[in-house]
RNA sequence: GGGCAGGUUCCGGAGUGGCCAAACGGGGCAGACUGUAAAUCUGCUGGCUCUUGCCUUCAGUGGUUCGAAUCCACUCCUGCCCA
């Protein structure tokens, strides 16, 4: 296939990129450019907020481009600084291969599997020897690294940035040498490592890579980034139902910015933001899972919220230890039972006396009330979760 | 190596011998209102019983005391300044 794709398509969507000339005259050359995009395997998912940049790899990959994932099974042990406040937590070398694997598997329900090259940084960093990394150091001054604002800071709310993390940059911009990159992509946090990637090809006497960046998403809080570790994040691999309702639960403003990172369309201001809201659920689900994933998550959800209809609606089953028990340890042992979740007695009496509570249609507001679970119900217990009984 | 300032519950941050499971703010959860939106109001927010009560917690270990997050000793960790 020959490479296509005009300047203007490819950029359409980015936030910043250094730059277009460059872009331009590598596009002239008619030949498939090689595209970089890091990922690092620190935790086992991949969320939406990682699909923004996927999304753009493949529109590279359509127009016929190389697409290089790089797995950073190395940095992912250092962390990166990008954007944070302290130092990341070190992951052992098992830990991140594990993840690794489950992040190609879901990385690929964006990326088409058969023309993306997946390389693991290990492969350069673990033949490195202190020698190499001395001279490799040696082409960076610290004033470089400390230049970039999150290090800044820290330093003015004296808090440590230990010697390992502008290690970090450094690495990055290696694999760009490396995979000998034509272009990188990245959040426009990453803006720093990759220009440091564009000044080590330079020194290797490579073409400078061009840098693509693409805005940040913003996680379910609606202000922060999306991130697992902040707790405001969607996975592609979560379930089809669990996914909608999340999307659901969205701000009307988020929903527009979702609109425009994930969907890649503007969000129609004259329809009803709720239709709005469950078009866009319809439409995620159906990327992450199937068209039919995503008519199926629609109508449940419908019936269930929209509707009221917990009867119809598909509920887990749960199966009490025994059948006559108090309200509490009902709800204890539904929530580990049916969503693996644990909540304190303490927990569950708070739902209890706030009315959260239903059994059989009936708000259940004493602690000490005793259920007859020998009885088909559905016990509801917060606002988004219930379980069917009998 | 020396001097100084610190390490408190999810986070920030009070508390400097009993009234401390620990102020206040943020976050989170629930209820009302809704469109599983926003805003607002209310309640809750260590565990177990829930009424009194009991248990575990204020970097760690030991000590003083009827009693310690608070005092003493040692240890570990962080920052700043000096060398």
């Amino acid at each position: 296939m020959k490479p296509s794709g005009s300047v203007e398509e490819l950029c359409r969507g980015c936030a910043e990129v250094i730059n277009r000339a460059e872009l331009q005259k590598k596009l002239a050359a008619g030949r498939p450019l090689r595209v970089k995009l890091g990922v690092d395997p620190t935790a086992p998912d991949i969320h939406f907020g990682h699909t923004v940049s996927l999304q753009k790899l493949r529109q590279f990959q359509d127009l016929g481009h190389q697409a290089v994932l790089i797995i950073g099974d190395f940095t992912a042990m250092i962390g990166d600084p990008s954007g944070r406040s302290a130092t990341r937590p070190q992951l052992t070398h098992d830990e991140v291969l594990a993840n690794a694997k489950t992040y190609q598997e879901q990385a690929f329900k964006v990326l088409d599997p058969g023309r993306t090259e997946v390389v693991f940084n290990g492969e350069w960093f673990k033949k490195m020897n202190f020698t190499d990394v001395i001279r490799l150091n040696s082409r960076v001054t610290l004033q470089q690294m400390l230049q970039r604002e999150d290090f800044r800071e820290r330093m003015d709310k004296a808090q440590p940035i230990r010697a390992h993390e502008v290690q970090y940059p450094i690495m990055q911009g290696w694999d760009s040498v490396m995979i000998k990159a034509d272009v990188e992509l990245g959040g426009t946090d990453q803006l720093f490592n990759i220009m440091v990637g564009r000044d080590l090809q330079k020194e290797e006497g490579q073409e400078a890579q061009v840098a693509m960046m693409l805005p940040i998403l913003e996680g379910l809080d609606g202000s922060q980034k999306m991130s697992k570790s902040l707790g405001n994040a969607v996975g592609v691999n979560e379930a089809p139902g669990e996914m909608f309702g999340k999307v659901m639960s969205v701000s009307d403003d988020l929903m527009a910015r979702w609109y425009t990172l994930l969907l890649g369309r503007e969000l129609d201001k004259s329809a009803h933001p709720m239709a709005a809201k469950k078009e866009l659920a319809r439409a995620l689900v159906g990327r992450f899972h199937s068209a039919d994933a995503g008519a199926r998550a629609l109508e449940e959800f419908e019936k269930r919220f929209s509707g009221r209809d917990l009867e119809n609606a598909e509920l887990p089953a749960f199966r009490p230890a025994v059948p006559l028990i108090d309200v509490i340890t009902a709800g204890v042992e539904a929530y580990t039972q049916c969503f693996g979740q644990t909540k304190s007695r303490g927990d569950v009496r708070r739902l209890v006396t706030q009315g959260s509570i239903q059994w059989r249609g009936e708000k259940v507001t004493d602690p000490k009330a005793m259920l007859d679970l020998s009885q088909a119900g559905i016990l509801r217990l917060d606002k988004t979760r219930a379980v069917r009984v009998g």
